[in-house]
DNA sequence: ACCGGAGCCTGTTAGC
DNA sequence: TGCTAACAGGCTCCGG
């Protein structure tokens, strides 16, 4: 479910809530869950006693730094969702991994659908190490996507859905992405021109931070940590949208499945080259 | 390098 | 109403 503007929107509220308690316990249902270790009762000895000093990013992870040198990485995946809450509150049915914190409260990862993961590591690149540059950092610019499109035959939907090649764009953001920017999914990396190139890179841009701004997308699963619902379903240019009216020129919104996923735009402001009579 | 398919899971929805 | 199949915002592995 959730992709960067979803997993920022969870560091951001976590912040307040987690930074300075110390993990006193772990407790745990569904051991596959804790990645890092074999089982949970490493994982807790380990953990036992760090206090969270910081709560960061990147891709769709969320990392927290603790006291003791070693860094707490979460991957929410389809459906995780983490949330601060007093322990004598109901559980939800869905926790599988529970970090009692001092004060009485505990920090709960709850996932229907088990895929997402719980790393606990000294060193943080065994785990990120192989994700692709964050969109919106400073050091992400039109030349250094351009250098990594360059000699590149993959098509655009798949290629930015490789976490290897841009960290944290998924399937809404990157079907969003390709409509501001007028680019067919099917079009090939090296089949862009410069123009092209520099409207992705502001499309990129612009859909991240709008997903930021509107704290997320709740089209199905995903909620802020405190429940509540973001906003940038509503914001949504062709996510979802099959055979609704295009916003700006009223064409229906197509679907296909590209790589097993399904991927909406709109076939006449996101026209593909036409080769020979078909397309 | 790139694609397609299977797998990991549970729940909801569309279709008969 | 009830059953079944398809689908779901992620990602990895494997074979071709």
């Amino acid at each position: 479910m959730p992709e960067l503007p979803e997993v920022e929107t969870t560091v951001r509220a976590l912040r307040e809530p987690l930074i300075g308690r110390r993990i006193t316990a772990v407790s745990n249902d569904w051991p596959r869950q804790i990645a890092s270790h074999e089982d949970v009762a490493a994982f807790d000895w380990q953990i036992r006693g760090q206090q969270i000093d910081a709560i960061n990013r990147r891709a769709k992870y969320l990392v927290f730094s603790l006291s003791g040198d070693d860094t707490l990485i979460i991957h929410l995946k389809m459906s995780g969702h983490l949330a601060v809450e007093d322990a004598a509150a109901p559980r939800h049915k869905h926790v599988h991994t529970v970090f009692s914190l001092d004060n009485g409260r505990e920090l709960r990862f709850r996932d229907m659908r088990k895929f997402g993961r719980v790393y606990l590591v000294q060193e943080p690149e065994t785990v990120l190490g192989g994700l692709g540059p964050e969109p919106l950092d400073e050091a992400f610019s039109p030349d250094v996507l351009r250098e990594r499109l360059n000699g590149r035959s993959r098509a655009m939907k798949p290629l930015l859905l490789d976490q290897s090649f841009i960290a944290g764009v998924g399937n809404i953001y990157a079907d969003e992405a390709l409509f501001y920017s007028s680019i067919h999914p099917r079009r090939t990396a090296d089949s862009l021109t410069q123009n092209e190139i520099v409207a992705l890179y502001a499309a990129i841009q612009k859909v991240l931070t709008m997903g930021i701004e509107r704290e997320g997308a709740s089209i199905d699963l995903y909620t802020k940590p405190d429940g509540t619902r973001g906003d940038m379903q509503n914001a949504v240019a062709v996510f979802r949208r099959t055979g609704m009216p295009c916003y700006q020129c009223q064409t229906p919104i197509n679907r296909i499945v590209m790589n097993s996923r399904s991927t909406h735009f709109c076939p006449q402001c996101q026209p593909y080259p036409v080769k020979s009579e078909s397309q």
